[in-house]
DNA sequence: ACCTGAACACCGTTCAAGT
DNA sequence: ACCTGAACACCGTTCAAGT
């Protein structure tokens, strides 16, 4: 029932990471303070500072947790062989994997991008959406650029969507207007649109040389 | 020199907002703090709230500022007659308009980002691509959808490009790595690709029916 | 209409010292 | 190897009261 986890009394970095998440996916990222997440642990503010050198570091670790949610370990078969017309569908399902990740935890979007920006981390979302690009023919660079615009189309969406979660469950409704704008309704629809969108794009560069 | 605003004492809220704006621009996101912006006005960090109700309002007014840098007063001529099969022009240069809104604050990505996923203001950027969109002939939820996914681009990316900006300024470039990686050079030109993408894409949905 | 003074309830981070 | 105790230098926001 507490948020306490007296189990053994010293923690891992694992644990810390752990904990985090937690506090993360039950009370969201305003919530997830060093203050917060140390008694979580029981344990002094100042204690978390030798588990990560600061609250970036930390939140870069959860980046590539929540990045890397329901996903293989990776082992290292050969390329596994998809037939080379489909890099449509890889690069899609590439995509909604991602955000099914991002969905995973309260706020996973925001703290994804964060650290993106700041270049720390969470290079396998890129990695992944790139080699799916790359299925269809596109050179190193394009596949890249390509790869780069589908994160960030995917990261702005997700947390629009997850900001209009919260905003949702306990929000401003009173305020006549139903406030649904233009695709508010079926975010899932709207995802795939713009993927689709830079999807095709690529498909058409392809056609115009 | 010094950053005090003494003209007069008494502040309206739009003396507020363009001190705000200036501390934004010349220090950044994480230095413009009430106090320091009070300071800044020779007031105490209460006296603001009499001015805005509180520090996201604040944003999201500047965020307002921001996107619409550098434009016309929206006069109300006729719709000014573009040629019908130039709107892929129209909306490259309503993004490159767009980014360079942007660019022109430090930081500006990131204020008009964050106040656009709280669904506060920025609506003006959205309603302006999404015009452009429709000049190619696209229904109006094809075009506000077409709108919100450039817009996503465009913050995700011109964050990124920020955010880099700085970070090369006074950065860990003694990493060994120069860690410029896929497309961090010519950021205009990876601008313009995603922008391309988001573009043809729309072309080739329209092809393929 | 616009602001002061004073407080409330917090932050992230550092650092000597302990076991 | 992992943590405590105590401090430093801050935050956003509220609210009675002043002019």
């Amino acid at each position: 029932m507490t948020e306490t986890e007296s189990t053994g009394r010293r923690h891992t970095r694992d644990d810390v990471a752990r904990t985090a998440l937690r506090i993360l996916d039950d009370h969201g990222l305003p919530d997830l303070t060093m203050r917060r997440l140390a008694a979580a642990l029981d344990v002094q503010p100042s204690a978390l500072y030798w588990h990560f050198p600061n609250k970036q570091t930390l939140l870069a670790a959860l980046a590539d947790r929540i990045v890397s949610h329901g996903r293989p370990v990776a082992t290292a078969t050969a390329s596994t062989a998809t037939a080379p017309t489909d890099w449509m569908h890889a690069v899609r399902s590439e995509a909604a994997a991602l955000r099914d990740a991002l969905l995973a935890y309260r706020d996973g979007a925001e703290v994804v991008s964060s650290t993106f920006a700041l270049g720390l981390g969470s290079t396998a979302a890129v990695d992944r959406l790139a080699s799916a690009v790359a299925l269809g023919g596109f050179d190193d660079h394009t596949s890249g650029r390509a790869a780069t615009a589908l994160l960030h189309f995917i990261l702005g969406h997700v947390s629009h969507e997850q900001q209009r979660m919260q905003y949702d469950s306990f929000g401003v409704v009173a305020d006549g207007v139903t406030a649904s704008s233009i695709d508010e309704d079926d975010p899932a629809a709207a995802f795939r649109f713009g993927v689709d969108l830079l999807v095709g794009g690529l498909e058409f560069s392809r056609s115009r040389r």
